[in-house]
DNA sequence: ACGATATTTCTAGAACTATCGAAATAAATT
DNA sequence: AATTTATTTCGATAGTTCTAGAAATATCGT
């Protein structure tokens, strides 16, 4: 994962409504859970709502499928190891750990 | 951790140039970086540089210490850790964990 | 076609953030 | 005490984000 998009989901998670939205998210599993569900936990408005899910699906950590009436919401699990995959690898790895994975070294 | 004080690491760690600060420390390991050196690696303005790094201190992020005319800065990896456990343990966990750790069902 | 429900888009104001030059402060050196 | 080096604070501008009401759109049941 690049640092730019890292970057990208970081700034959406970084919001405390946006954070607890996809919490609720993986809580409830691979099947997620519709907006208006969301919304009864969380007490937004729904246009609020609507804006803070829609920046989560724009960085790619939740998609969105239309059932009938309700749009269901997914988190994006490998999106989400990923992430957090390249915190541990490039943002949390202390001693000796080289630049680069290996080759390019003359 | 609680999910605001994560939203709030998420949040600084969100800006390119601030993750790309962060990364750098982290490879620094242990004895950080100066401010100056972080600027001679990433080129930006130092009164930029300096309203970024504040950031991250802020927040606990990064920790500073004067050494006579620098300002040595310093990853917070414990904090980083649990950053990382609280995403991995309340946004990561599929499959059938329970909502609560234990007690509290009739 | 109509009404109900679910969700988004539009809109706009207030609050916040990023940027960076210039001036200020801090410490070391002379 | 003056100079140099390191870094921050100030100040101004530009742009972004948050919030939420009102209006619009989509889907379903009748």
């Amino acid at each position: 994962m690049e640092l730019d998009h890292a970057a990208r989901c970081l700034e959406k998670l970084g919001n405390p409504t946006r954070l607890e939205v996809f919490r609720l998210l993986v809580k409830a599993g691979h099947d997620g859970l519709s907006v208006g569900a969301i919304q009864e936990h969380l007490g937004v408005p729904a246009s609020t709502l609507s804006h803070h899910v829609a920046h989560l699906v724009n960085v790619g950590l939740v998609s969105q499928e239309r059932e009938g009436r309700v749009l269901r919401c997914r988190p994006n699990f490998p999106l989400m190891d990923e992430l957090i995959g390249f915190l541990t690898s490039e943002c949390c790895v202390l001693a000796d750990a080289p630049e680069e994975p290996a080759a390019a070294r003359a």
